[in-house]
DNA sequence: TGTTTGTTCGCATGATTTGCAGATTAGGTC
DNA sequence: GACCTAATCTGCAAATCATGCGAACAAACA
């Protein structure tokens, strides 16, 4: 279950080369991971998956090939409540969902959002918005699915 | 100019005698600082100010007085763009808008926001919604005013 | 004035992120 | 395949923001 919003790992792979920057073995396993990853990972999470399949691989790699692609605008960054920063790959215009029980981070289509609706502040003309929902999930909120309810809470 | 959402500093006297708690001169001050203050300090910000009334005051107690009013509701929270918490005295449903020139945090009544044509996204069920406009503020937009364009962004 | 208990303060610590410099390597050249 | 060079990776120091902890202190009350 990759995420089809997020360029492939070869078309990054395609990007870097296009801007003249190196393929290395780091980035390629950042690139497919982040494909994979329909999720909003913090840069420490990656690390971590990453660790896994690269030992020795250092967060200090992991934090500067998010920031090019955020920088590259192949990668946006998200955060709540002042936790730390979350990627996401998801490039389409959308907003998040942010479950209070398990910490999941959901996607909201900008297609349920009547944002137009969304009048203009006196004198401020917006060039973004960002609207964030926090509640509860479906999964917790179900009591039949209590049981196998994620507990990784992940808020701060 | 001071901010009539958030409790006068009397009322926050008397909120806090009433829960047992005690009425440090730190706290008068603190209470007074907020009252006062219509934008969105960060900690570090309100502990400046209070250091130029009462020297000697720490940071410590700054933090401590934060977190006790935001835990009896007399004070929220508001993170930007992974930025320090700010804290807003501002009890009203509101929203806001953050300028990119000058890091100007306006709120945005709620009456402006057309919040019930927001549907819901799938299996979610929201407790709270908030809505970030980010753009030009009105002084940092207008040409006339560049001269004394405020400087002081305040963005991370 | 004295006692009690909550507060304040300073410092250590934790979490997240970035700066820096030396070691390493990708990618092109011969 | 060997070599060069610049980009990259890595480890560590450091900046920022926030909290835990314990000793010193003071508000509230008898």
């Amino acid at each position: 279950m990759h995420n089809e919003n997020v360029r492939s790992p070869e078309q990054l792979v395609e990007r870097f080369r296009s801007e003249g920057l190196k393929i290395t073995p780091q980035r390629q396993l950042l690139f497919s991971l982040l494909h994979e990853n329909a999720e909003h990972p913090t840069a420490d999470a990656l690390f971590t998956s990453a660790s896994a399949l690269m030992p020795g691989i250092s967060l200090r790699t992991v934090y500067q090939t998010l920031t090019d692609l955020t920088e590259m605008g192949e990668l946006g960054q998200v955060t709540f409540d002042g936790g730390a920063v979350r990627f996401d790959p998801n490039l389409t215009d959308h907003h998040h969902a942010v479950c209070n029980e398990c910490g999941t981070i959901a996607d909201v289509s900008i297609d349920h959002l009547d944002v137009v609706s969304i009048s203009q502040p006196n004198d401020f003309s917006p060039s973004s918005t960002s609207v964030v929902f926090h509640g509860v999930c479906a999964k917790c909120a179900s009591p039949s699915s209590n049981l196998d309810k994620p507990t990784n809470n992940q808020n701060k």
